[in-house]
DNA sequence: CGTGCTGTTGCTAG
DNA sequence: ACTAGCAACAGCAC
């Protein structure tokens, strides 16, 4: 499900629920996801802790407490959802996190979150605030695109050196963070550029034009709820419309919106790519 | 029934 | 130094 602005919709939604709020109890349904989890080192620290803020690094959520930060990453099929009940509803619940006023210690007004990740390729890890920026899988990722001022400017000195395509480079985390498959594919085709182009190919207006993009497609993303390609649902279990504006990603064999020629899929290290071979050069 | 895809990320081998 | 490929896994379309 997640892309960049998946996890930020999901993010959004999230601190409105449980910013300001007391983490109550953690239960968790298995010990793994992709990495163990650390489960009594979270209790340990965790229960009772109110969350004092909802942040989001690259496609991590961070849970932010006094001391220690909750981590979670959503994987490819990873959720999180509000629900009635503090028993797991579904199959592949994980974790389920219980929250309550911080004022107040009534029953009444308790949240419940559901960790939900049919694949398990996500995680939930725990970090001291203060050894964030060291955090092992924060320190070898890129700038954020929609803030990174010259996004173009950065792609292009980036790009200089290398040979890969455009969409290997731009998916790349350690470059720039967020842009998975579909906001790749989108991004390229508004730009006008071809996937399979050299990264080092591109002139400067070119990348310019491509950071631009990348984060007019994510803002637009994010406005339309992000895309609910198979199953994403934001924290209140709504899904996002932003599908019904995708030009190429999953359209191979039909036509191009902007010029009627059919749109084509290749796989470019190994992940497939849609472009439009008349619009994008 | 297989088979081959799928939104991620980090490690490994070349 | 850079890059492609793979592994971890469940579900779904064909």
């Amino acid at each position: 499900m997640p892309e960049l602005p998946e996890v930020e919709c999901l993010k959004r939604g999230v601190k409105k629920a449980i910013q300001g709020k007391k983490l109550k109890e953690i239960r968790f349904f298995r010990e793994d996801l992709r990495y163990p989890i650390p489960i009594k080192k979270i209790k340990r620290e965790c229960q009772g802790e109110s969350i004092n803020s909802v942040k989001r690094r690259s496609k991590y959520l961070l849970w932010e407490m006094d001391r220690f930060s909750l981590v979670i990453h959503l994987g490819m099929t990873g959720n999180l959802i509000k629900m009635n009940s503090r028993q797991p509803a579904l199959h592949h619940t994980h974790a389920i996190f219980t929250f309550i006023d911080s004022s107040s210690d009534s029953t009444e007004k308790e949240i419940y979150l559901h960790y939900i990740d049919p694949r398990r390729f996500g995680m939930i890890d725990l970090c001291k605030n203060d050894e964030l920026s060291g955090y092992s899988f924060f320190v070898k990722l890129g700038v954020e695109p929609l803030q990174k001022r010259n996004l173009g400017e950065y792609l292009f000195m980036q790009t200089r050196r290398s040979s890969r395509s455009i969409k290997t480079f731009i998916m790349d985390a350690s470059i720039v963070v967020g842009v998975g498959n579909i906001y790749a594919c989108e991004a390229l085709f508004r730009a006008g550029i071809h996937p399979g182009r050299e990264a080092n190919s591109l002139s400067q207006e070119e990348c310019i034009i491509l950071g631009s993009q990348i984060k007019d497609t994510l803002k637009d993303a994010i406005k339309a709820g992000g895309t609910s390609f198979r199953d994403y649902r934001d924290a209140e279990g709504n899904p996002g419309y932003f599908e019904l504006s995708l030009s190429v990603y999953g359209r191979v064999g039909e036509k191009c919106y902007s010029c009627g020629k059919i749109i084509k899929a290749n796989k470019i290290s190994g992940r497939t790519s849609f472009y439009c071979d008349n619009c994008q050069n």
